[in-house]
DNA sequence: CTTTGTGAAGTAATTCACAGCC
DNA sequence: GGCTGTGAATTACTTCACAAAG
């Protein structure tokens, strides 16, 4: 109901899915929008839409539903859109060099301000408009381009290693791509994100479902 | 209780984490282990790891713990290790390229056989030891690699023409890494992994939690 | 009418806590 | 003693169903 409660674990996780399914209508041109119309659109359950953006406060107009433009400011002033997220990206192979290419700025006010990657030498380097630097000077160069958080996408055996420098500089976030499962302070928020696991959850559903 | 028992969705995606850490373990030379020790590296809750494991019978034993081997036996027949599982891959961008280059299959009997690319010849070329064809051979060439299910990481565009037809030919599952929420027959399971949206999500969880 | 916002009910997942076995 | 396997309790999440508002 009002801000002051606390949002569930699974509406944050929606979030995001909600302002991008939100954008898409408002540049469509739609105006207005109810948990229906976006329920049909993202197959979630309109009364679970309803419940989720309550905890922000009265959102939609009973009859008629959300104003599209209404719904937009609210979720891009709750996403942190106003300023861009400033990112560094630690490891810079196969999967580290895809996100280097892909541009998060264009559609999601997040950029990578700087990577890291042990082949790349002292001095640095440029790939893709980012600096990439030696992991020797991670503390220097992550404080200087003022990265918030951390992508990494080394190797297991220098995760926790990393982590553990980023924690000493007091870094707010990982979004882990390795298969290690991180220890760090309270104060860190960690996002795992492993992939062959996700292929082979998929896998078991898909051969454990004689339907 | 018995392998009849419907197995809970959040144990099933936890089923190939387990397998991961009993890996290392058995690697490590351990030959016995006890939820409290899984507990500690993969950082869930013992209890939830013994309500886990008890779903597919008795697998421990009172007072000792579990037996790695036997551990290591169990998940890898259960998640059907016996046979790699042959996956296409749709579209060769930034992401896609990645997959290509990381190799499933060393660690996950996972193996990319086929890819495909709208910028791909029609007769085909390699690309890190993997045919990628144009999408308009999808059809034959997916039967032909004998591919089961497909990662899905073509532009937002073109990703539900991809699922219908995977779905008429049909592919058993779709690892979705676009941003569009795929409509397709219930016999069919989708994955999505949306990367920029988890971001969003770490980043909201740091903005909002002044701890 | 339509559609929200929300108590209440229903489901799912986690964790407690301990009997039972090694 | 140590540790599993599991009923019972708890917590989290979803969905139903309807009063209230436009």
């Amino acid at each position: 109901m009002s801000k002051e409660n606390k949002i569930p674990q699974a509406t944050t996780k929606r979030l995001p899915l909600y302002y991008r399914f939100i954008q898409n209508f408002a540049n469509d041109g739609k105006t207005r929008i109810s948990s229906k119309e976006l329920s049909e659109a993202m197959k979630i359950d309109p009364a679970t839409i309803r419940r989720d953006f309550s905890y922000f406060g009265t959102l939609g107009k009973k009859g008629y539903g959300y104003d599209v433009q209404n719904l937009l400011a609210f979720f891009s002033d709750t996403l942190n859109q106003a300023e861009a997220t400033k990112v560094a990206l630690i490891g810079v192979g196969n999967l580290g060099n895809a996100f280097l290419k892909y541009n998060f700025r264009k559609n999601h006010n997040t950029q990578i301000v700087v990577a890291f990657d042990s082949k790349a030498p002292l001095e640095g380097n440029i790939v893709s408009d980012i600096p990439v630097y030696h992991p020797d000077r991670l503390e220097e160069m992550y404080e200087k381009y003022g990265a918030e958080l951390a992508i990494l996408t080394v190797s297991s055996r220098s995760a926790q290693a990393m982590a553990d420098r980023l924690a000493k500089m007091n870094a707010k976030g990982i979004m882990n791509f390795t298969p290690i499962r991180l220890t760090v302070p309270e104060s860190m928020k960690v996002m795992n994100i492993d992939l062959s696991v996700e292929l082979q959850a998929l896998i078991y559903l898909i051969r454990n479902s004689e339907h």
